[in-house]
RNA sequence: GCGCCCGUAGCUCAGUUGGAUAGAGCAUCAGUUUGCGGAACUGAAGGCCGCACGUUCAAGUCGUGCCGGGCGCACCA
């Protein structure tokens, strides 16, 4: 189905070339939007074809222009130089588009362009035996976003967790544990906190003394056979900190059909490496076992240490067999850290080289960190999510009381999360994926300007004229457009659609919020210029409709990134 | 040393995949409320788009080289 936007562009296509002729060919994408909303709603840039027709962009452009008839979408062709802007007939405009809102509602801006393709996403990796911090926020938050939007474009997704539940990290915890506290019990919502304690540690032991790194490995290996006294002490711990994880994951709406653990791959790894040992693709290299990747200038896989531990690599192999195995994905795409953007090539040329030929797409974000730099959990200088959540609460609770002294603690309680959340989940998601975030908890507690909660602002604004409004009266969908602004916000509206569908495809995330930025910030402008609720008869209605147009779009969007629409705050 | 990413206003970032006069937020200054919610709006100020060549009608955007920052490159995950 075509969006309102897409009808638009399609009419002045036709009329392009009809004009034209078929010696030139001309298409959807030439067009642009003028760089100010004054010059038009649609350009035609002229260059190419005065190439083409070996005549000067202007003259062509002219030409075009005093040839397009006002008709349809089309109110008015000019040149603009070398190119050739039309302005759309708002009242054909406004009314398709806000005809087409009210009738998809909760629909409008998706499409089908995903229709039948399945898309596995992995997205959701932390370790047990650590605490979830800031880091991982990131990647949580953009793998849902991702999932929430191809959704919205039809694909199939199996939304994938993958639990580091075995590892040197798990070694170091339990090792930590039966040397400097054996007798301890702690109590259930400090588990994991204790368990973090703990690691830091014994981390910091293993730096300092050789042979305590090497009882470690000794346990690792142990534990990696999943034998020995640590099995029962891992298995309980572990529960501990799946606890937690479950929990975070279901506040912060993380839909996870599908759960692997690093744990269950050990056999299977095995076994894959020792047939690809007998294939010749695994080989013996200074003691321990390689992929050698040097022709494809990717170095050597790692993925069986000296002493005969298994690295993370290794299970990595498994893993992508076992999603085939299980789910034959048409796509298979792994929101993981930049820093592993090397070890993500190794993995595909290493299962290159087996005859598997899917590839792996790499989602790659940079990571947080703070001023200071770097978080690691052995400086000690982690945010933790939990800390940041409970402050940004905290902070949301005092600013509502503020504004809402009559407000009981319950309601309090539920706008003020949902203040919190949104500018949580609104500052991890506004940057580029491929930019650092350097995290200031001031600024992570702004309500201010370019946050969720001045989305939520604008939007519950509009819940409060619409309220008022009672819808007493039935919606119309004509429109009449007497100030540019009203003009510029049915613009903005009718852009979703195709906005929602590049992202999509780039998987470029942070562009859907600049948009709904973008969106609230022209609604805001004329919610302070176009009276509404004082209006009567046809442009009272006509302005409600308006008005509930932008609380569908605004809604739609709010649901991907997974902020919640809140009436009042 | 090799590879990847980043460099745009004082700070944090956009820039429609090569198009018109480079835009937002924060901070600063000056305004707006007996009109639907001031977590808002309007305006001002603030720019050798890291530097230099090149590609072409056109470069913040593409190419090459340099400078600066970050990350990765064999037993961590």
């Amino acid at each position: 189905m075509l969006s309102v936007l897409q009808e638009a562009k399609q009419q002045f296509i036709k009329e392009l070339k009809q004009i034209l002729g078929k010696e030139v060919s001309v298409s959807i994408e030439d067009l642009e939007a003028p760089p100010d909303p004054k010059l038009g709603d649609l350009a035609f840039p002229c260059f190419s074809l005065a190439k083409a027709l070996k005549r000067s962009p202007n003259e062509i452009a002219i030409e075009i222009a005093t040839n397009i008839a006002p008709q349809g979408f089309i109110k008015k062709a000019k040149a603009d130089g070398p190119y050739v802007n039309i302005l759309f007939n708002d009242e054909v405009f406004g009314r398709s588009l806000l005809e087409s809102i009210h009738e998809q509602g909760d629909a409008y801006g998706s499409s089908d362009i995903g229709k039948g393709n399945s898309v596995m996403v992995e997205y959701a990796q932390p370790n047990t035996h650590k605490e979830i911090h800031v880091g991982h926020l990131r990647n949580f938050l953009a793998g849902q976003l991702l999932v929430n939007v191809l959704r919205a474009n039809h694909y199939e997704v199996i939304p994938t967790a993958y639990i580091g539940d075995m590892g040197m990290h798990v070694a170091k915890c339990l090792w930590g544990i039966k040397t400097f506290f054996a007798e301890e019990e702690p109590e259930k919502d400090e588990r994991v906190a204790f368990l973090g304690k703990v690691y830091v540690k014994a981390a910091t032991a293993a730096e300092e003394n050789e042979e305590v790194k090497k009882e470690m490995a000794d346990l690792f290996r142990e534990l990696d056979e999943l034998k020995g006294p640590y099995v029962s002490l891992w298995k309980k711990t572990r529960g501990w900190s799946l606890d937690v994880i479950k929990a975070i994951y279901k506040e912060l709406g993380l839909t996870i059909d599908v759960w692997y653990f690093e744990s269950d791959f050990i056999d299977e790894a095995r076994k894959i490496i020792a047939d690809l040992q007998k294939k010749g693709i695994v080989v013996k290299s200074e003691g321990a076992l390689i992929v050698d990747l040097e022709q494809e200038h990717l170095g050597v896989n790692l993925l069986v240490k000296t002493d005969g531990a298994l690295l993370y690599n290794a299970k990595d192999i498994a893993l992508a067999l076992r999603k085939e195995e299980d789910f034959h994905p048409m796509r298979s795409i792994n929101v993981i850290d930049a820093r592993q953007t090397l070890a993500q090539k190794q993995l595909v040329a290493t299962l290159r080289k087996m005859g598997f030929e899917k590839p792996l797409e790499h989602l790659s974000y940079e990571f947080v960190t703070t001023k200071e730099g770097t978080m690691a959990s052995r400086k000690g200088n982690v945010i933790l999510y939990e800390d940041l959540r409970d402050q940004m609460i905290a902070l949301a609770k005092e600013e509502t009381m503020k504004r809402h002294e009559e407000w009981g603690e319950k309601k309090v309680e539920k706008i003020a999360r949902a203040i919190a959340f949104s500018a949580m989940r609104f500052g991890m998601l506004k940057q580029d994926l491929d930019k650092k975030i350097i995290f200031d908890l001031e600024e992570a507690l702004s309500f201010e300007g370019f946050t969720g909660p001045y989305l939520l602002y604008t939007f519950a604004r509009i819940q409060s004229i619409l309220r008022k409004a009672k819808k007493t009266t039935p919606l119309r969908t004509t429109i009449h457009v007497q100030a540019p602004v009203e003009h510029q916000l049915l613009v903005a509206m009718a852009h979703y659609p195709e906005i929602l569908y590049l992202v999509g495809q780039s998987m470029n995330l942070a562009s859907l919020t600049q948009y709904l930025f973008g969106l609230c910030q022209v609604f805001s402008e004329y919610y302070h210029e176009i009276p509404v609720l004082t209006e009567e008869g046809e442009v009272l209605q006509e302005r409600l409709a308006m008005v509930e147009a932008v609380s569908q779009v605004l809604k739609n969007g709010f649901v991907l990134l997974g902020m919640e629409p809140i009436e009042e705050m």
